[in-house]
DNA sequence: TCATTTTATTTACCTGGGTAAATAATCACA
DNA sequence: TGTGATTATTTACCCAGGTAAATAAAATGA
């Protein structure tokens, strides 16, 4: 029988490993984790307002635009004003549109190479256990 | 098939979601969750170093150095002085001791709810399979 | 003994999550 | 049209993770 306490406590540790493993991968190109998920994220749906971003990523705007804001001076973005001047505009430069395909396939290693332990069956049940974390009674998760 | 990224995007945003969870608890008795951890570890092993804290919890020395000092001010623990003067020793306060067994309770029933969906079969076999990121091809980890 | 190395902790500084409140632009509608 | 509500973003300030380097005490060993 395992105590609730200690599957929050290996969770909560197994992210802070992995995002160790990334960062020490992302060190190269002078990257952070959460700056990568942001590229990911451009690279998947092509310019986004900040607004889309952040609520993709399920995080705040007050976060989102920090890490943008680093992105910027470190040339991985560019933030223009949209029609509706409130909004800011994100994009690739063409440096990180270059460099994009490399980092994702060292990425890519290294999440394979984590998950190497499970099989597509495992992953994919794993995948469906941490996805039910949080469902309240009742209610139920489907996953597609 | 699902994608390795999309594992790690999910398990990196269940961690969120849960701390914040926690947080909202803990509000209630201005704690925040990291600060908790130290408090639930201090009551399993009794006045511990600094050292045995931070190897225990798997985080740096300046990252403990620091919630200790927020957890000195605010009453929860005392650090004293060793025999060997290098070494500061922890010690819940006889306040943290008192308010501890409510608390546990009030965390334990969030968990609980949080796994509701999650049979005690589902449970450690999700903590089986997370035990397993990370694990080196040709390594086994194996679970108590 | 005393110089060197090791160990425990701290300091300074980085990223990245959060909240609350301030701007600024747009929208809604009387 | 113009005022009030809403929306997008930012600013200021928490907590919590990390690294590198400084300090101080203890251990080691010639």
């Amino acid at each position: 029988m395992i105590s609730t306490s200690d599957i929050f406590h290996n969770l909560h540790q197994q992210v802070r490993f992995i995002t160790k493993e990334v960062n020490e991968l992302l060190k190269q190109y002078h990257l952070y984790s959460s700056q990568w998920t942001i590229l990911y994220c451009l690279d998947q749906f092509g310019p986004m307002k900040q607004t889309d971003i952040w609520k993709y990523l399920n995080v705040e705007a007050p976060t989102t635009t920090r890490t943008l804001v680093r992105m910027e001076k470190s040339n991985w973005i560019t933030r223009t004003e949209g029609s509706d001047k409130r909004e800011r505009i994100v994009r690739l430069t063409s440096e990180a549109e270059d460099l994009l395909p490399i980092i994702k396939e060292s990425i890519q290693k290294l999440e394979e190479s984590l998950l190497s332990q499970l099989s597509s069956e495992e992953q994919a049940h794993f995948y469906y256990l941490l996805k039910q974390i949080g469902v309240k009674k009742g209610e139920r998760s489907i996953v597609y």
